[in-house]
DNA sequence: ATGTCAATCGTGGATTGA
């Protein structure tokens, strides 16, 4: 089972893209952020054509989350997160899908630090990490995978002197990234790769992905039932290099499945 | 700051966010 996620910024400008890539991948499922569209412009339609059904938390303008599955029709367990009835940005959406309680999440971004979208960052890691507690106490394997806007160690960034006032990077972020990892989560890319400097954001200024001068953004965090599956996990740097892409590359891991009993 | 994208409002290009 190839679980996907791509931080695909701007559903309806890079569809094309999207398309492509998912021909040519073929993820079973795909974790989707950054849409940039509201909910009556996602295009569902042509994802079904595709070979996906999808379940999608859009906004006017920014934000946005989308699950797409190969597997039929969706059960949504969840949008949103619990803790500030004021906050109307659309970043959380959850399934449960062949099995496994996958959330796709688009972390806010929290540039400029100081300021109050920083404070914003640290507020939803919090919401976030009381969600996962919960999760991780159900007998389920859970992942939970999207744009995390986090660079957890030095090895993230390929310049970290230059991201030590960004939010990215900041320590406070960085510690509350280890405070839920240290609920038993396993990233699972650090994992597969614990020294290689991998990187799934290239930016569009100063011919970044020429440079290879990237950033790891998107992580998987798997729950101990799944990280025993795990097989094997890919950044799909080629696709960052299309025209018109998107400026993080698809990334996807893949989990063992138990083979289903034979029907008697 | 640099310089690159997309969405928006609304029809040309400034603004916002990343």
């Amino acid at each position: 089972m190839k679980i996907a996620s791509y931080n695909i910024n701007g559903i309806n400008a890079r569809l094309d893209n999207l398309l492509r890539w998912l021909a040519e991948a073929k993820p079973d499922v795909v974790c989707l952020q950054e849409l940039k569209a509201p909910d009556d412009r996602f295009p569902w339609k042509a994802l079904l054509a595709a070979g996906y059904h999808s379940i999608w938390h859009g906004q006017k303008s920014w934000n946005g989350v989308a699950i797409l599955s190969s597997y039929g029709e969706i059960q949504e367990t969840r949008r949103g997160l619990d803790g500030d009835p004021n906050d109307l940005h659309s970043r959380y959406i959850e399934a449960f899908i062949n099995g496994i309680v996958i959330g796709c999440l688009y972390l806010p971004n929290g540039n400029p630090f100081p300021g109050p979208k920083f404070d914003y960052k640290l507020k939803w890691i919090k919401r976030l990490t009381k969600h996962a507690k919960k999760l991780n106490g159900f007998d389920l394997p859970v992942a939970l995978v999207g744009d995390y806007n986090i660079m957890p160690t030095e090895l993230d960034t390929y310049k970290p002197e230059k991201y030590i006032d960004n939010a990215l990077f900041r320590p406070e972020a960085r510690k509350l990234w280890q405070i839920l990892l240290s609920q038993g989560w396993t990233d699972a890319f650090r994992k597969m790769y614990p020294e290689q400097r991998i990187y799934t954001f290239w930016d569009y200024l100063r011919n970044a992905y020429q440079r290879d001068a990237g950033l790891r953004l998107d992580h998987f965090l798997l729950n101990h039932k799944l990280a025993d599956k795990l097989q094997s996990a890919t950044v799909e740097k080629h696709v960052r290099g299309w025209a018109h892409s998107s400026d993080h590359a698809p990334v996807w891991i893949e989990i063992s499945e138990a083979r289903a009993p034979h029907p008697s």
